[in-house]
DNA sequence: GATGAATGAGTGTTCATTCAT
DNA sequence: AATGAATGAACACTCATTCAT
């Protein structure tokens, strides 16, 4: 790789991290290409120049965020830990994200991103459902509960836990983190209070 | 009440409808003031006699939707019933409103509209709490959970069951309705599998 | 005059003198029949009803206004008094009309008032006339000087002497205003101090 | 300065043009900035890019055109000649701005451009203030006459005697302006009909 | 390749005026 | 006769996008 080449790889690095974070304080209607072109010392042209339109930027921007977090994910899934382990830490790097999750889960209008999301989604996906494979496999997921309502139970409550985790307002994070994680392992009636396998 | 002020309401009325619909369609910010106008059939200039500005229309509409929202849950909340069959007329209640309630959920933002939505937010967290008083009061709901921790909880569950009743590419509703309320009630391990108070 | 003419009458009168006071303190263009008809105290309809435009209403108001003030300046000059005291008491009654007044002369816009206020400026002339006449005649003005310049000498230094004593930031109004009636009567360079007929 | 910024300039008083000739003509009020654009070949983006605001646009031309003005004023000033022949020339360089200058003078309404307005008259003032000490000075002007005052009735006595100037309907300019000036110098009663030094 | 500059197509909002009651 | 209500025609301003340098 030359100078070049090292120059715009950078230079696209600095679009993606502006557009991040713009969208994760404002969410994707309320921001324009100056502003992000601003931010990451380019000019609205370049941005132009390697994305050819809005949409564009955002769906690579996309593209890079979720595949370097599904990858981070994977490294802990294949890890050597017990699957309360996996899920406390796969949760916890959520909460680093979790004000652009936030953002990117329930839109759902007009913009062209939006069919770019659902690609994001089925990697997700993906995810969860090996997420979940082992969770039954290791007996804490009772296996007559069907894939596709623990997918979706995963992801919301992944974000739930991840947004007390991020809420800075919160006083009794660690206590309220552990009853939620409670919660979704035991439920409200709460018919056990330490969980290990129930196999 | 006059023929004035009969066509007034009923005009208004066309306007809070075109606004939801459009709103729970795609969203705050994919819409402006002449699609609400044309499909409310009435003139751009004729909403801004009644409403000011578009902000204080959504806020408007926001406020009338949630106040008939509210009502009728308290309906069903106070009514002669096991705590089991009121959370599921709740939920499917909520079904008819999730397109609504998904949009108006996770916007934060610079919209001015949101600094109403804090207040929509309000009301809608009176009634969990006395959902949740009720839940545990006939021993529904483990007592020592903490009530902020179970507000967010039966937020986020309702959304989900609701999403699940609405989605119309979904086969099994009703098998996948009651694993999700199981999941509610007992949690990913399932120790019991029908429900009745556990205390 | 029956009890329907006379309400119609006091209703314009409230019309013209909202207008009046309006066009007073934020100039024709800065108005709306909605706040004339609300200081009015009628619905902007009633403006329509007895005026058809906005320009007719500035029309009318303009005219029943000049003719008051000219009826009472026309009452001053016949009076029987030195020339000196006419044009001070003159001078104090334009001190009430004079935020008015910079409101109407300046204006050349596109507004159809403009060629109304050609009449306006008309009837004034004929009246300033008969002032320069009066002054000529009891030797107060030299001869030699052309009317056409005396009359816009006239009305600029009204203004400018009825500013002043309409100026609430003024401290010294007495004296500022005694000098400008010297710099009137005697030019900057004062070749005298005291002023008596120099025939 | 590369082309780029050759080019701005360019295109800078094309609109400061443009906005001169219109606001001279039509007032600030009855302007569009579509109007601007057009005169000035530009589109209204490139003018909302260069100022911002209809506001600040007009505030922008006011100051460069008050600066440019002023400029010449004080070259006049300073120059090696009498205070009647410094005076005349000043008359006559206000006749080619005096459409303008009745705009800009009258105005206080509503208008955000108020405030700088403001500005462009305390500019004024102090080149007024000079005028006058210079008169003073050279004995044209008596010494016992306040400054205030004496401001005030030069800007008025200017702008009467560059109105005619620039009156094309006037027949006898040559003369009307010679008697005005002569009222000006020696007032109503005309003392004195050749003007030189009273000290 | 990077960018300063320019713009067309909207969007929220205002207001003189009309119309049905 | 009086007015509540409705609207068409503007207008200030924004922003994704293009283009000449």
């Amino acid at each position: 790789m030359n100078g070049f080449e090292e120059r715009t790889k950078k230079k696209i690095k600095q679009i993606f991290s502006a557009s991040f974070d713009l969208v994760a304080e404002y969410g994707f209607n309320k921001i324009n290409v100056q502003e992000i072109a601003t931010r990451a010392n380019v000019s609205p042209a370049t941005i132009y120049n390697y994305f050819g339109t809005k949409d564009n930027l955002f769906k690579s921007m996309l593209n890079d965020w979720i595949d370097s977090k599904i990858y981070e994910y994977e490294t802990i899934l294949t890890s050597d830990q017990s699957f309360e382990v996996k899920i406390k830490e796969i949760i916890t790097m959520e909460a680093d994200n979790i004000q652009f999750l936030n953002r990117i889960n329930k839109i759902k209008d007009r913009s062209p991103v939006h069919s770019f999301l659902v690609s994001v989604e089925e990697k997700l996906e993906v995810f969860f459902q090996k997420l979940v494979d082992t969770g039954k496999m290791e007996g804490y997921i009772s296996k007559h509960l069907s894939d596709r309502v623990l997918l979706t139970h995963f992801q919301l409550f992944f974000h739930e836990i991840a947004h007390h985790i991020n809420d800075h307002t919160n006083q009794n994070k660690e206590e309220e983190t552990s009853q939620l994680l409670q919660l979704f392992f035991y439920g409200l009636s709460s018919c056990k209070l330490s969980g290990s396998p129930s196999s």
